[in-house]
DNA sequence: CTATTTGTTTCACATTGTAGGTAATATATT
DNA sequence: AATATATTACCTACAATGTGAAACAAATAG
């Protein structure tokens, strides 16, 4: 399997993280509390659609909850895969940074 | 700054690690072996001209060397932002991670 | 001079991500 | 009941990023 892409990365971990509380607007709330950035619904529902279709998350639609304006969520969950990913991807990192010692600008010729 | 996508990461890392030697052959090479992957010129010359317009890198002709072949080579090298960027890179990847316990499987629902 | 090696660069295309919307369904208010 | 507003899903045109494959350039070997 190829490796993950950045965002595919934060997806899972936001999801791992979230537990039975994963949903588009907390998925992206997480993103932003980790990255200081703001992710676009789109490219949310497009990714978590491809890596629903290469079999890291699977999803359903969840009860509505008893608030206001609150529907139906389309919660998000790691399959035993997704979960593989992202221990592969974290082990890929470490074992990247690892040959790197801590930078400091000295270093830089 | 945007962060910085996995393939501008990986760019970064390999010209630090190559140092004197970072042009588009062993770049690609350290990719490889890196990762286990192999990427596409196209893609690294791209990346690397981005890299270069962000002013994260910078690069130059070489002298050709005595050997077969040997035409002058496109030597890149980190700036100062470019190491910045790095080392912003890792603080991030491993605050997000810290988050996140060792995964195992049990841990999963 | 011609073949071969090392290396750069380009280009059409595929994949991934963004900006900004529409639509559906719930509660709140009058 | 009718209307307003909140929460959420999802869509779509476009921009950014990455791939595959080839063309091009300059060096040495014979």
């Amino acid at each position: 399997m190829k490796i993950l892409s950045r965002t595919e990365e934060l997806l899972l971990i936001s999801i791992w993280k979230l537990q039975k509380n994963a949903y588009a607007v907390t998925i992206r709330e997480e993103l932003k509390t980790m990255t200081g950035q703001i992710w676009a619904f789109g490219g949310l529902f497009v990714s978590l659609e491809r890596l629903a279709k290469k079999g890291l998350v699977e999803s359903s639609l969840s009860d509505p909850t008893p608030e206001r304006g609150g529907r139906s969520k389309r919660i998000y969950r790691l399959t035993g895969n997704g979960l593989d990913e992202l221990i592969k991807i974290r082990k890929l990192q470490e074992s990247i940074w690892e040959q790197v010692p801590k930078l400091t600008h000295e270093k830089l010729s």
